[in-house]
DNA sequence: ATAATTATAGTCAGTTATAGTCAAAGTAAG
DNA sequence: CTTACTTTGACTATAACTGACTATAATTAT
């Protein structure tokens, strides 16, 4: 039996705890003792193993009290075309563009009218400034993994 | 469950005393003694919880039979949260307070959780960029007064 | 009245406790 | 061998916590 190496190993436990109730907290350092590892190793096995397009959220906080939360997400029933649409995501996205994206998302009906003519006024190029169409692009994928979630928050 | 470190469950304390009348007293020393913390602790759960962007207002009286009086602000109409949130808007707006607003527009009913969470994710310094406090700025009066408008659409 | 004393609260800079980044070095896989 | 993946540690970033010093109000002494 090929050993596993230890990143893969810190990814199983973590899974293993995820298994729960699809939610953990963890102590950076104290994970990172008892597999006898550097710290940063950690943020290594969740850069590669725990990222958004495999279904993870991660949150954190530094300082006293400080944690890593990791979530498992389950994707919405849209997944395939949010998905689709996701791939078809280049470097930027003029208005013309991103607006006729956000009507496609109404005519699916997964997005509001409301919604969608929020989102319309928001990222328009007065509003965004020069650099409009990248940061369409960022917030466009943000959006569609938004809204690629489920119910919880 | 977040970690509850002290200044958390000092938050969570001054929270639940708030809870009845949407105001309250304390003394500085008591608090401190009774968490077992100096009492600039308490100093500093004030200016990193109870802020004016996340609708709270704090007084104080120093000397002998003082005091620090912390009120939940509250609105009677949309119409004028919605103007005073206009009237203190800026020429830039940091990611924390953004977050903060959109939270309180959220207790205040006039956006959804969904609709919330949704333009958290797209107004984060990582997705908007270097000019981000300037962008947020003019994204935020765009949706204001969008808010402020009837519900057709 | 005025001054001294006592009882509060505020500020700020420093310390401690976390987590994040990045690039270099080491190891495994093709 | 060459490329990709793993592991490490030095440096950075951020939040919580502390204590010495300052500011202000009320009370007491002169």
């Amino acid at each position: 039996m090929p050993t596993k190496n230890t990143s893969d190993q810190i990814e199983e436990h973590i899974k293993q705890l995820l298994a729960q109730s699809g939610m953990t907290e963890i102590k950076r350092s104290h994970l990172a003792e008892s597999f006898q590892v550097v710290p940063s190793q950690i943020n290594y096995v969740i850069k590669t193993r725990f990222t958004e397009s495999r279904g993870y959220l991660v949150e954190s906080k530094r300082g006293g009290g400080g944690y890593i939360r990791i979530v498992k997400v389950k994707f919405s029933e849209n997944h395939q075309l949010l998905g689709s649409l996701m791939a078809t995501i280049g470097e930027r996205i003029s208005q013309q563009v991103f607006d006729d994206l956000l009507q496609l998302l109404f005519e699916e009906k997964i997005i509001s009218q409301r919604e969608g003519n929020m989102l319309l006024a928001m990222t328009t190029d007065a509003v965004l400034g020069d650099d409009a169409p990248f940061i369409r692009t960022r917030m466009l994928k943000k959006l569609l993994h938004r809204l690629d979630r489920k119910k919880e928050s």
